[in-house]
DNA sequence: TTATAAAACATACATTTGTATGTTATCATA
DNA sequence: TATGATAACATACAAATGTATGTTTTATAA
């Protein structure tokens, strides 16, 4: 009856069923033919099929929902927006947890935690007020890196430098004082890795994860 | 026979449900009963119907694999990075994509994409070149809004005002000049809702052929 | 002890879903 | 035209999965 051109509808299903996967949702083989108007299981199948031998999709023969996207695509975690910080010498306490971001996991994704920006002392770096950096807890650090730094028992981000044996973490606004601590005084919570602002409500995830 | 503390399995199944949800393989009745090792179906179920009772879960009744997680707690969508775009006047065509962003609220009608920034046009609203800007794509628009739009058929970001009848685009930077681009000429791709930056590379999610 | 509720069990059945087989239509090409 | 390849169709069947009913066990409290 019907005939489409090779490959045109083939690529319409994969996004659909990609859609579907990423949203959690796996397609069973007949949600795939109602969608696309087929009158026939096999019409679907046959196309499904084919994604799968061309290695788009991955499936478990006889299971229901059974397709699965290849390894690439995997589901982030999530991350801490942490309200304060508090610091050891060793260790970050992470605490007034007020929501969660997706990050891209990382084999060490439990050393990542956010944090809301205060104040403009970074403005010219791009960083606002408001805005929340991700931050891998790391000792080590380099010289121009943008880190996160217990000072008078607040967490604050400034660009760190080394200059002539002199430790620097340096605003980025010409109206704040660079900061010279004594290296016995410096904590250093981790590395900026990403800066993300939000400019509409609503976007960190809520809190309860156990019950 | 077995009896086990009340809610002491309820919390390890409901952990194994959102784990399996999590990683986009929603588990059956059966796949729980054999996990913890239940001799019937219908001890599954029950715990699983009180969770959904709690609302801890959420079911489609008579479906395969029906389980879903409520709105708060649903995993993060991946959102493409786009290397180009070009529009219509009622479509988008997200073109050479450069990898993916883990984004919350896929349940969106509207289309997510994201677009690399170019240029420092926008750099007094905390804008750099390289930054990538998550757009949701909708024409309802607001003076004040940052607005990605076609101008001379490359997408570009923007600041949207509307004054005394004439449509302005504003730059975030004084060396440029407002664009007053007539109606019928404008398109608006959508409206930027996230402003991110990587201080590290290998942030994105590989690229899967979307051919 | 008895009563009650939660949890688990056993079994059967209905629906959903995957799979198999064979046929028909459309396009490209010899 | 004849032929093959791809796509779609129609139908049937098997397996996976959800659901229903009733019973038994265990813990807790009256």
């Amino acid at each position: 009856m019907a005939y489409t051109k090779p490959g045109t509808t083939r690529n319409r299903i994969y996004r659909f069923v990609r859609k579907r996967l990423l949203e959690g949702q796996p397609p069973t083989v007949r949600e795939v033919q109602e969608e696309f108007g087929m009158r026939s299981v096999q019409s679907a199948r046959n196309q499904l099929n084919i994604l799968v031998r061309e290695g788009r999709l991955i499936k478990q023969p006889g299971k229901a929902r059974g397709f699965r996207l290849p390894e690439i695509l995997r589901p982030g975690s999530l991350a801490p927006v942490a309200g304060s910080v508090s610091a050891g010498p060793l260790n970050v306490a992470v605490e007034n947890i007020e929501g969660y971001i997706h990050v891209q996991s990382f084999s060490d994704e439990n050393m990542l935690f956010a944090l809301r920006v205060k104040g403009d002392s970074m403005i010219d770096a791009g960083i606002l007020h408001g805005d929340i950096v991700l931050v891998r807890h790391q000792t080590e650090i380099h010289p121009g890196d943008i880190v996160v730094a217990m000072v008078d028992d607040e967490a604050t981000v400034k660009e760190f430098w080394n200059a002539e044996g002199e430790i620097q973490l340096r605003p980025r606004n010409s109206n704040y004082p660079i900061l010279s601590p004594e290296p016995d005084d410096l904590v250093i919570l981790g590395k900026v890795i990403e800066v993300r602002r939000h400019l509409e409500t609503g976007q960190l995830v809520g809190e309860h994860i156990d019950a």
